[in-house]
DNA sequence: TAGATTGTTAATCGATTAACAATC
DNA sequence: TAGATTGTTAATCGATTAACAATC
């Protein structure tokens, strides 16, 4: 229903979207009260998120489970499926080449590539390693538009760089360091360590 | 300097910690406004975030590098090793096995565990995968505080009930769906997939 | 109609940031 | 002293949630 959607909502939809899935019977309605507890937030909070998306629900009976995934899915964009490169292919570059989870959302893992020469050629999950080096080239070849780094910390900006520069425009970075990157491209970043340190952080203070 | 440190502070902290300990010179000061570029936030959110903390700046100067740090980690509780279980042996758990982030942390991996006899006994990092039929055991007889699950989601929630009743207080879910637990497990969630979800939302809407 | 649940308002709560006095 | 930078205040901004009229 309107404009913008804040970012607090978008950040819940994959959240909304994951319990929907997982709800059997997708002929069925579903209360903001039972989505609220599948997805662990306020009921209130279900129901304002999706007024952002618009009318989708009937008061008295509930959000009709298959209309509410489809417009999910519609907003954040899932409707088409996005050609993505992982950078670096070490356990965790084979474990995300290898994550099923990505393909039931469109993002399609086109290419992996890594600087070490004795994995280059290797397979993985239906996939051969490709030379770092021909990075670029890749990118601009498939119309790559996501890049996962899974590099060392050390490699992380150097690929950003590179990526930025041969036209991707979001970057999902697991690398445990801060990139500097110009407006263009769009970065998320998650780090383990830091997780766990929050982790620590409420283990010892509540 | 206060009681209650705010949520979204603490979920900063270790990015401040990570850029300092990016900074060679640790006999030098920094200041606010140089750390805000390094982390990507305002100076204001920086001062603000270590008002918290205490005192540890010197007006005109700047922070002692060595000494912020070393608050950040009192804070966060990292003073102390942590021993870690990660659940599943996969790529994505031997990933995080091999991780070094973590033990400059004190985040100490003790035992790797999955359900897949042939993976039983193999070695990782140092480490043997032990059966998963022991987690309970292994959690009480080393005194591990905290889990990482990083099964299928299938999997995931059985394995969290297990950890909690094992005596686990601290959960890091990588699996892709919503926990339910009780209160007394703290569980934080990393979804690669809902990460992606976000990118594709910013890739289409700004 | 009676019961249920949405959609929206308005109040509250918490987080961000500009601005500046304090002070090294 | 002059310049720099903190620590804190107060204003602003955004997010959460209780409450309830609308309505199926």
């Amino acid at each position: 229903m309107k404009g913008t959607i804040p970012q607090a909502t978008v950040a819940r939809l994959p959240r909304y979207l994951h319990c929907l899935t997982d709800m059997v019977d997708s002929e069925a309605k579903c209360s903001s009260e039972q989505l609220a507890i599948a997805a662990g937030v306020n009921s209130a909070q279900v129901r304002k998120d999706f007024s952002y998306l618009g009318s989708y629900g009937t008061r008295g009976v509930g959000y009709d489970i298959r209309e509410l995934r489809s417009q999910i899915r519609k907003v954040l964009g899932l409707t088409r499926t996005y050609p993505v490169v992982i950078v670096g292919a070490g356990n965790l570059g084979s474990a995300l080449t290898n994550y099923k989870g990505f393909d039931a959302w469109g993002f399609d893992v086109v290419a992996v590539v890594d600087i070490d020469n004795d994995k280059i050629g290797d397979p993985v999950d239906g996939l051969k390693i490709e030379s770092a080096n021909r990075l670029a080239d890749i990118v601009k070849e498939r119309g790559i538009e996501i890049g996962i780094i899974a590099t060392p910390a050390s490699a992380a900006q150097s690929v950003a760089n590179r990526l930025a520069e041969a036209g991707v425009t979001s970057i999902l970075n697991l690398a445990p360091t801060i990139l500097q990157t110009s407006d263009e491209v769009f970065i998320r970043r998650v780090d383990l360590s830091t997780e766990l340190g929050i982790l620590a952080f409420h283990r010892n203070s509540g």
